[in-house]
RNA sequence: CGCGGGAUGGAGCAGUCUGGUAGCUCGUUGGGCUCAUAACCCAAAGGUCGUUGGUUCAAAUCCAGCUCCCGCAA
């Protein structure tokens, strides 16, 4: 039996932790997660997925507001004697102090291919960027940003379709079985970290609202990628006679005929969509989301519009 | 009590301020035109206007309560 403990925030670590806490090798001793913050409508307090787990089946819960500066909290957690802690998009940083607690190592899982995107949104930016293949992987935590050893990867490929919402879910499924196999490898002392190759190192910065807002001076199939990178969160986005449209899906035109249209202008509305001129090429809309309204067709909200 | 938008035939909207015949763009069904069509023409079906109560001769519209959906912000 391996104790661990869980470091981990949003939905994405909820796989995880679940197999974890249902597996009969180990046993999840306690969850360390952040402090419940108000969210939504109202600003009502809201706690994360991760504690809403813990809480339905028993597991013991510690929100510290900085895991660094709170003592009677890592003296619990070296008082549970764990094996390993597990970190999973936990959002805080740890101290050396805590990384020393468990027998074995702390083990976080990221999800790109190690050195690339290193930092908070790695699924997002691949997408954004156009990347057919990312993955996840498991290293060593450090203290530095994302740059311990590298235990174990997982390569995933992205088709030109994916938006980052199928990507976190293909991401969250399939990271049990790599966490498993690599705190056994490294009990066992079967698996050896192997340090990050320091060439190709980039990183993925947080989104910023400004990013999503779409420029339609670039090209079709970069405003594509930044839709489906930004897919629902916080989604891409135009304006409207002052009303902000989120765009969800969309398709690249191949079409190099000339509408006579400027940047940025509907080109033409079909039963399909709504086709935009772009720096480079046409792009369809096909799913869209006015403000305050909610998720519907391109060509259904045209219906509605008097132009 | 964070700020705000919305609920009207199957879809998207207008109409609400100023109460008085249920409207627009589509979709569906049938028919016509056409070599043909996702194009065009004609016709039809389809709505307790979110819900409850109030005001009124009369409420989608005015007043009050309730339910549900969504955007911002965090």
């Amino acid at each position: 039996m391996i104790n661990i403990v869980f470091f981990g925030t949003p939905d994405i670590g909820l796989k995880s932790l679940e197999h974890f806490h249902n597996s009969d090798k180990f046993n999840v001793l306690a969850v360390v997660t952040q402090p419940d913050k108000p969210s939504g409508r109202g600003h009502k307090l809201t706690a994360c997925p991760i504690k809403q787990f813990a809480q339905e089946h028993g597991i013991k819960v510690f929100q510290p507001k900085s895991i660094r500066k709170e003592p009677e909290i890592i003296e619990a957690l070296r008082e549970l004697k764990p094996d390993f802690f597990v970190t999973f998009a936990f959002g805080q940083i740890l101290s050396q102090e805590v990384l020393d607690i468990p027998k074995y190592e702390t083990i976080n899982l990221h999800v790109s291919l190690l050195p690339k995107y290193r930092g908070a949104n790695p699924i997002q930016r691949a997408i954004i960027n156009g990347e057919t293949q990312t993955g996840i992987c498991t290293m060593i935590t450090e203290l530095g940003l994302d740059c311990g050893d590298i235990c174990m990867t997982y390569p995933i490929e992205i088709p030109k379709k994916m938006n980052c919402v199928e990507l976190f879910e293909l991401c969250a499924n399939n990271s049990p079985e790599l966490l498993e196999k690599t705190l056994i490898g490294i009990q066992e002392g079967t698996l050896k970290p192997t340090p990050q190759c320091e060439e190709g190192v980039c990183f993925a910065d947080k989104l910023k609202k400004e990013e999503c807002k779409i420029d339609w001076t670039k090209s079709a199939e970069d405003i594509h990628n930044l839709v489906r990178g930004v897919y629902k969160c916080p989604g891409a986005y135009f304006e409207f006679r002052d009303k902000i449209i989120k765009v969800l899906e969309t398709e690249p035109l191949e079409t190099a005929e000339d509408k006579g249209v400027s940047v940025g202008e509907f080109a033409g509305i079909s039963k399909h969509g709504i086709d935009v001129k772009t720096g480079s090429g046409y792009l369809r809309l096909i799913k869209i989301k006015p403000e305050g309204k909610g998720e519907m067709f391109a060509r259904d909200w045209a219906n509605g519009i008097k132009f």
